[in-house]
DNA sequence: TTTATTAATCGTAATATTGCAATATATAGA
DNA sequence: TCTATATATTGCAATATTACGATTAATAAA
């Protein structure tokens, strides 16, 4: 079928899966460690930086932007990138949680 | 094309996406938390708690294995599975370091 | 040995993702 | 206004993912 059954898992699981499916691809990972180094950088730095076609990059940028993990604001004829601060401190939250529930004691497998 | 061109990353970005596309799947988030909470618990539980077929359920688990973050062993007809403690804390460390390179500093956007 | 139980694998259908070229859109400058 | 520049969108083609039923494999119990 090839469509997630969302319905079947709870809000905090599905919108953990979506973020993390969001950080699920090298390019993206990339996008978002070159805007913390540069702090901000418009789409076509990008696209030089890390050598995928401009309308690929401008994909990857829309779905960081989607996950709220990224905004965009025009300046003349392009477009300046950064992390959204807010929401990258939510996140990182998040996930600190997730993996802090984590294995505590040391009992190993049955 | 549908094929993430891997070549063009740094080994440190592919290993990132790579564990969180595994992540990136609500069915898998609620495998890991099952597994936390019970500590370990075999495939025939996880199927019964999570709602979806039993070969679907199999699947997901393939993939955690894959990834690392699980291990199975064979407890007569049925196979137990549990976090591997030892990958859950790098991943929980990766992620962790990750997170901790965002802005520090307030600056805005351009 | 036969039967039940448990999990993995296979085959298949539906849908999603990745990537690019081509095109559209929108602004800046001549 | 016309042209150049920068980004978004559209339209593909190739591949990957999700999910399920059916089957297989392997062990336990009768």
């Amino acid at each position: 079928m090839g469509l997630t059954k969302t319905e079947i898992f709870t809000e905090s699981q599905n919108e953990m899966a979506l973020i993390a499916k969001t950080l699920g691809h090298p390019a993206r990972i990339a996008i978002l460690q070159e805007l913390i180094k540069m702090n901000s950088c418009i789409c076509g730095h990008l696209v030089l930086e890390i050598g995928l076609a401009q309308s690929t990059i401008s994909q990857h940028l829309t779905a960081l932007k989607q996950a709220g993990l990224i905004k965009g604001s025009i300046s003349g004829t392009s477009v300046c990138y950064c992390i959204d601060e807010k929401v990258w401190g939510e996140v990182q939250l998040a996930f600190s949680d997730f993996f802090a529930l984590g294995p505590t004691t040391n009992k190993d497998c049955c």
